[in-house]
DNA sequence: GTCTATATAGGGATAGAC
DNA sequence: GTCTATCCCTATATAGAC
């Protein structure tokens, strides 16, 4: 069963912009890959950045799904050590940490774009919901960090002689240390 | 006393290289911004890449500067204490800061700079001065969250309602805790 | 050291055939 | 749904006058 082109063009456009920069990335380039012409990306995408809001909307879906979760709960200590579990949970599909890593390779390039600043604010959102009104500055930061905690561990890969597993188990509690402040 | 032109591209340019992007900023801008023409620029540096060069080259000397500084050292707690300090002074300065800033932004764009390598080399390197050699994976990874503790701050300023100062000192307070690990 | 003028290339995007 | 052909624009970079 094949996928279809749509589908394609955003797995290549994804790559290609997360190894070689937005800018630097030219439709000719995605559409020569593909084994199509550039006119026929603009068949399924009316312009370049459409396919980068293509790719932000999955992902902003996934936030503000995790989002609407912790909102329903109660403010526990145990609540924020959970949504730390399942915001690693979205980290490690794929398709969301190749999207995220994309994004934080690309800040100033698609500084523009609408869809950066709701996925911004869901981001935010998450954060503020590891902290609690009457926090120290201390305990500000160092939450803030918990979530960053578990991206840390993705480019650490290439430097040590850790597994991934390693790096993701230690991530993890880390992350949950830096709850504890 | 009036700055010599050079110093007026780089500090034009990595002002707009960081707002707007690397790719998406023209020299024509930059030209522009400083009431001159784009031949003149060409006077200065020979290539776009140039500038970008000559602006990364200051940051690659000071991080050298401290690794070197803390290879002269005893492999001691206080040692890598003092490292974390440091590195906190040297953030603040102001060019360094904004040099910063543009290569955290700008990554992929530059991903193929050859001067880029040199100066991941050196974080890594100061990374690897805070760890020992028996560390466990959650010392591993706890301790190379430390530098970046201090980067941290940098991107709450916009949500929190904490001073600059405060988070300033929440930071280093967040990171000496990570080395305790 | 800065200018004007231009070479050369590549970008995003569209029209219209198949 | 994909093609060829093309428009229009902007980019980096250079040549040569002043």
């Amino acid at each position: 069963m094949r996928e279809d082109t749509r589908t394609r063009i955003q797995e290549v456009a994804l790559r290609l912009f997360t190894e070689q920069g937005y800018e630097a990335t030219s439709l000719r380039e995605i559409a020569e890959e593909l084994g199509v012409t550039k006119a026929a990306l603009y068949y399924h995408f009316k312009t370049k950045d459409d396919i980068v809001a293509s790719l932000v909307d999955l992902r902003v879906a996934e936030l503000e799904e995790l989002l609407q979760w912790v909102r329903s709960q109660p403010k526990t200590p145990e609540t924020r050590r959970e949504l730390v579990r399942r915001y690693a949970e979205y980290l490690v599909r794929p398709r969301y940490l190749e999207v995220t890593r994309f994004l934080e390779r690309n800040q100033t390039a698609l500084r523009a774009h609408p869809k950066l600043m709701k996925m911004r604010e869901a981001m935010l959102a998450l954060t503020a919901e590891l902290s609690e009104p009457g926090a120290t500055p201390v305990q500000r930061v160092s939450r803030a960090l918990a979530l960053f905690a578990l991206h840390a561990g993705k480019w650490m890969t290439q430097q040590d002689d850790l597994t991934e597993d390693e790096i993701a188990k230690a991530s993890m509690e880390v992350a949950l240390r830096l709850l504890e402040e």
